[in-house]
DNA sequence: GCGACACGCTGCACACGCTGAAAGATTGCG
DNA sequence: CGCAATCTTTCAGCGTGTGCAGCGTGTCGC
């Protein structure tokens, strides 16, 4: 399909740019604060108009948020891939787990832990996180719907699903961007899932 | 500590302009759409100047949001009226429920379905809805680590027990504004976090 | 090669959200 | 009544986000 030579000059320069802001954004994010970095700010950071900034997110909150562009049907894809013999829960939590250990792995270039520090230490922008979360939440319900011949309109099940696995998958990186050192991100997503699973006794159960 | 008198003529005009503000903003959302919504609109329909709105509310989001006031420390208090026996799961279920309760009652004066409706309809406008729902979510799970003297911080139960129930909380209030005819509000939530507290088998595992 | 086209970048203008400060109006209290 | 508090208004300004027209550079067919 894509020739060997790759993408072309033209939209290689474009990704450089659009990493370059994405770069710059969470710099400057981390140095003085979210609310006083400013687009134009970003955009001379990275040499470039306040215009061409908009050409590449539409908003402030999109460059910090989504660095590199989302593939749409990254989920259901994934999903698929999983062995048909399995739980619709466990399938999701094994495509779930597969993401983090990608940001897990991806921290000395991508600095996504960096970012969860910025984005937890303003409302607003928590707000936004939870935003395209939930945006994924709505694709995982459709995809966790199609798997299993049911209807997320109708259906109960597939859209609680995915929005207590995405809750969970929430609590997750908060604990994960807060802990001192270095932690297992999977190992800590498969704890809450399990804790979820099992039917979550409550703290009053406990000890 | 208030006079028995009640709130004098002052804070009685105080809260009618924010209703009528609150008011027209959910109206002119109806009528055209939130996106073509101005603060001017909101603001000369209730006969105030617009800086004035933002007297009132922080932002236009906050106009539909929160008609009224939030009270700070409200679940807290309603959880800590529950039996102390009750596990902290049924407890925390126990107030949502009397909360959403007080919601479909209000149906009549209070239009939150026709405010759930505008919401679902604007991507930005559900973001917020989020963002209050998660500072609600802090707050539950506060209140629950509290009554089962635990750490929000290091333990993860209270905090996973927030966010599920937050998730069954919104998954609900989707359910009940979209459903066509008049639905049992209290009844759709137990429903959701029942299927959570048995575990959550999954579509795969039913039928 | 080379010309035509596509596309990203840019500057400009403008609407809108939101905030701060200062001045006027209204309420509550002594 | 007079004073203090506070709410409203006006005005001026910053930052975000969008539409549009022009320009330069990569891309593709000839």
């Amino acid at each position: 399909m894509v020739p060997v030579t790759g993408p072309g000059l033209r939209e290689r320069k474009k990704a450089d740019t659009r990493a370059a802001l994405a770069r710059a954004t969470l710099r400057l994010a981390r140095e003085q604060g979210w609310a006083e970095v400013t687009v134009e700010q970003i955009a001379a950071a990275a040499d470039v108009s306040s215009r061409t900034f908009f050409n590449h997110f539409s908003s402030k909150e999109e460059a910090l948020l989504q660095p590199a562009g989302a593939e749409p049907g990254r989920f259901a894809r994934q999903l698929a891939e999983q062995p048909a013999a399995l739980p619709a829960r466990e399938a999701a939590r094994a495509v779930l787990r597969a993401g983090l250990a990608e940001i897990a792995a991806d921290e000395d270039g991508g600095g996504w832990r960096v970012r969860m520090e910025v984005i937890g230490s303003d409302p607003a922008l928590l707000a936004r996180a939870v935003e395209v979360s939930t945006a994924g939440e709505r694709e995982m319900a459709e995809a966790l719907a199609r798997r299993a011949g049911q209807d997320p309109d109708r259906d109960l099940e597939p859209v609680l699903l995915a929005a207590v696995l995405g809750a969970a998958l929430r609590v997750t990186l908060v604990r994960w961007a807060c802990a001192p050192g270095p932690v297992d991100l999977p190992a800590l997503f498969d704890e809450a899932v399990e804790l979820v699973a099992t039917g979550l006794p409550g703290p009053a159960a406990l000890s």
